[in-house]
RNA sequence: GCGGGUGUGGCGGAAUGGUAGACGCGCUGGUUUUAGGUACCAGUGGCUUAGGCCGUGGAGGUUCAAGUCCUCUCACCCGCACCA
């Protein structure tokens, strides 16, 4: 009788003897190349769930090959910190950020140690500690010495009743989330970076960036969203001022039938004066919130100013001039010239007001004469008509056409916008990096002096009171002025919590460093120039935005010579999330799936379908219920099996124990294996079922090796299983088996590497797993000697005919014709003719 | 609204334009067992007049050959700058 497998006794002595061996602690000092595998790092809401792991244990899959194949590999961790959960935690049970969150750390720790993750946990941190952010309080005082950093008047979501700056997250129907009452906008002084002034850069490099997913690319490149167009006047009739649009389609200039104006945009105030209702309709536009998706969705209004433009290449034409809800001022000039025929915002507009629709671009296939627009606006491209000059040309010659003319009669240039916009850092709360700077009545805004860095957060504080608590603070806030001497105020905003993961991919490479955020010689090691994280890996979620803040704080530090690197993370993966049902009880209430097993009658509770694990929703499983039961292995290697990585897994008991299932089977495949010494040598001859076995067993080392660097880890876990059964199959024994079994355990190492090193251990070894390399590939034994194809009558498969591999293509004609069902297929019709595709497929056609 | 993605058996999913459904879950039948679970063996897309026919969200198209390429279309998911 074989002994059972004890998964957890098992596991937990591998650990420890990894912990105690410091099997992955990595230094510069090595021979071998290095390779930087990297997870996004969490931020410490309280405990881990199965749904987080996913993405920990993939990276660790990564670590553990990269390891085998002879990397020196730096596979680091630690902990996004600072963030309004925090200060929500902080309001509702009056405990102290900084002690939330280290709490939370500590529980995480656990959790992330006891998955087996190949992680050097000397170079751990958290970014809400002084050591971490003093570096990026120097850091922004070089971006602002080098211009990089500046203030500005910036929009904010404001709740008038709590006083308090809310989070797009916290505005919801336009209403804050704790006080209902309707959000306004308002404008407050905030830090920016100059991300703008990298544009082109960050673009330019996107091309190069082919590690990267092409969807992620093209969302940056979106995001960025370089666009080349039209930049001129507008006269305002009886009025002295002009008012400047940009435009992407100058060669619809001809279809314009009205002007608008962001609300926020300075002529619109001042067209306006005095007109009953523009304050309401200013007043209505910002309660809709700042998010460019509330902006986008919100029907489309107008306010008439009552002014007329004229058109600047159609004297004597006029137009209405709008103020419209729908224009931002962040973009291009923050005015547009509307063209209901080829722009649907500008259609649907013109729709509302009774506005003209004046078609200017005719497409193909219509007539000029009976062209008209409906509901639809047209915008792909024509050829331009009812408009002077520019009739005739197509979309891109009557664009150069126009700008032509433009400059011209000087009134305009050809012009590169952005829809990018510079990256504003302010947030007006506690828990964050304090923004270092002093403002005195008499020197203005005055940096502190590095001698005084870090500014450190107070700890004596409370939020009893809504708002930051760094603005009432009495001792910290008054300061003398760092250049004066006189009374002055510290900074009450901190940074945006994407400041800090910004540049925490450097922070590992020398993590305990005091004087700088890295030191050269490392970084230089870790991330050198032409190359940075090799292989980063978190949700698609941060496909733009930390992913581009990282991309240009990576610039912005080698331009203030911190660092060598251009481009942070030079392959980057994004995985799908963790799924799980959810249970509603009758009073809607979420139940956790435990209750829900619980409850005898099950009819009273509505089942969800699976959605993203969450706390809100209660659909989480805690890896500790899980390892307790089934082991951290099985788990692993359930959340990387049945889903492409890239896609969402649904966490399912049927799954976890399919998982387990295969832990034990593999234990006792090689517990009840009788094998040969581990040192005996290769025999010279084999049988062909040794050699079939064989054959499979190189194939996995090589199928495996290339779907964990393809990042198909499912299909790896396919092959594992499909190689485990053949070994099962195996019915001869002797050497072959050996090799077969040592394989296996090999290859399951970076799945199963409690289970991989206690297998090692059985099979006699006294080294450990960890420390040795991916199994070596017999190149000769994965040429197949014959070749199994199908044979298809009008590319209909009608039978399946196999050959030596070296067959012709006549032998492949001959056999495939002599084939039963062939014959019956072409029986009366006459082959026209034969197509063979060597090792695919014969088609013969018939008719 | 804008941007990105996904759609294949009962389920998760395989498939350089070349035998659709690898591998697993579930299910059905059987064997073993201290009851169950575990383990093992066999089967498992649909229809069928048993010869085949139909099948990759839907409709067209290209090709000797389409899940894969092209056009249109439907459904669902994610992001949208102060959540991280």
């Amino acid at each position: 009788m074989s002994s059972r497998y004890n998964i957890k006794e098992t596991e937990d002595k591998w650990r420890k003897i990894w912990e105690d061996r410091e099997s992955f602690k990595v230094t510069e000092n090595s021979d071998k190349p290095k390779y930087y595998v990297l997870e996004m790092f969490p931020y410490p809401s309280g405990s881990i769930h199965v749904g987080h792991a996913r993405n920990y244990i993939m990276g660790d899959i990564v670590a553990r090959y990269r390891k085998a194949k002879g990397f020196n590999v730096l596979h680091p961790m630690g902990w996004d910190a600072f963030g309004l959960p925090a200060e929500n935690a902080a309001i509702e049970r009056s405990e102290h950020p900084d002690k939330w969150t280290h709490e939370n750390i500590d529980v995480m720790r656990d959790q992330l140690k006891s998955m087996g993750l190949s992680i050097d946990w000397s170079r751990e941190f958290a970014t809400c500690d002084a050591e971490y952010y003093r570096h990026e309080q120097k850091m922004f005082l070089d971006f602002y010495k080098k211009g990089i950093a500046y203030r500005k008047e910036s929009v904010v979501n404001w709740d008038p009743v709590d006083h308090t700056v809310l989070a797009n997250e916290q505005v919801i129907d336009g209403k804050g989330w704790r006080t209902g009452a309707p959000v306004e906008r308002r404008k407050l002084n905030q830090w920016f970076l100059r991300i703008t002034d990298y544009a082109d850069e960050l673009l330019e490099c996107l091309q190069k960036l082919d590690g990267w997913p092409e969807k992620v690319r093209i969302m940056q490149e979106n995001w960025i969203g370089k666009s080349k167009g039209l930049q001129f006047n507008w006269n305002i009739k009886d009025h002295e001022d002009q008012i400047e649009v940009f435009t992407t389609r100058p060669d619809t200039l001809f279809g314009a039938s009205f002007l608008a104006l962001a609300p926020d945009h300075p002529m619109a105030e001042k067209l306006c004066e005095g007109i009953e209702g523009f304050e309401d309709f200013v007043q209505q536009c910002q309660s809709v919130g700042t998010s460019e998706e509330a902006i986008a969705q919100a029907e489309k209004l107008g306010f008439d100013t009552g002014h007329k433009a004229t058109h600047p290449l159609l004297p004597g034409k006029e137009y209405p001039i709008y103020v419209a809800n729908f224009i931002l001022m962040d973009y291009g000039t923050g005015a547009v010239f509307g063209v209901p025929a080829h722009d649907q915002r500008d259609l649907d507009f013109a729709r509302k007001y009774d506005l003209g629709v004046i078609p200017v671009i005719l497409p193909p296939d219509e007539d000029a004469e009976t062209y008209a627009i409906e509901n639809e606006a047209y915008t792909d491209d024509g050829i331009a008509y009812n408009s002077e000059f520019l009739d005739g040309l197509n979309k891109q010659n009557a664009i150069h056409a126009a700008i032509k003319k433009c400059e011209e009669i000087e009134n305009g240039t050809g012009k590169t916008q952005f829809r990018l916009r510079d990256w504003g850092v302010s947030r007006q709360r506690y828990w964050g990096c304090p923004i270092p700077f002093v403002h005195c009545e008499a020197c203005g805004t005055v940096p502190v002096p590095e001698d005084q860095l870090p500014v450190t957060l107070p700890p004596d504080v409370n939020f009893d009171t809504p708002g930051n608590p760094l603005e009432r603070h009495p001792t910290w806030k008054n300061v003398e002025c760092p250049k004066c001497g006189k009374d002055a105020t510290r900074e009450t905003d901190t940074f945006d919590t994407f400041f800090e993961s910004s540049w925490y991919q450097f922070r590992y490479c020398d993590p305990h460093n005091e004087n700088l955020p890295v030191g050269k010689d490392k970084a230089k090691y870790w991330m050198p120039k032409g190359g940075g994280v090799d292989q980063y890996i978190g949700g698609v979620e941060h496909a733009v935005l930390h992913l581009l803040y990282a991309r240009f704080f990576t610039k912005a530090m080698r331009d203030c010579g911190y660092v060598d690197c251009d481009e942070p993370f030079t392959g980057l993966f994004t995985q799908g999330m963790v799924t799980h049902q959810t249970y509603q009880g009758h009073n809607g209430q979420w139940l956790f799936p435990e209750e829900y097993q619980e409850i005898t009658d099950k009819s009273t509770v509505k089942v969800g379908s699976p959605i993203k694990m969450s706390k809100s929703k209660r659909n989480v499983v805690a890896p500790e219920e899980i390892s307790e039961t089934y082991g951290i292995d099985a788990a692993r290697l359930f959340m990387v099996s049945d889903s492409p990585p890239e896609r969402d897994v649904e966490w399912t008991e049927g799954g976890i124990e399919g998982a387990w299932r295969f832990v034990n089977k593999l234990h006792r495949l090689v517990d009840e294996a009788t094998l040969p010494a581990a040192n005996e040598n290769e025999p010279k001859d084999f049988s062909e079922e040794a050699l079939t076995l064989r054959r499979a067993i190189h194939k996995a080392i090589q199928g495996v090796a290339q779907d964990i660097e393809n990042f198909h880890m499912n299909k790896a876990v396919a092959r594992i299983r499909a190689l485990s059964n053949a070994v099962s199959d195996y019915k001869e024994g002797g050497w072959a088996l050996r090799e077969a079994i040592e394989v296996l355990t090999r290859i399951i190492n970076p799945f199963m590497p409690h289970l991989a090193e206690e297998l090692w251990n059985m099979l006699g070894h006294d080294t450990l797993l960890v420390d040795e390399p991916w199994p070596e590939l017999r190149k000769e034994l994965l040429v197949e000697d014959s070749v199994t194809i199908g044979v298809q009558v009008n590319g209909k498969v009608r039978a399946s005919i196999t050959l030596p591999a070296d067959a012709d293509n006549k032998a492949f004609e001959d056999e495939a014709l002599a084939q039963d069902n062939v014959k019956k297929a072409i029986e009366g019709k006459q082959v026209r003719k034969i197509i063979v595709v060597p090792g695919k497929i014969v088609n013969v056609v018939v008719g």
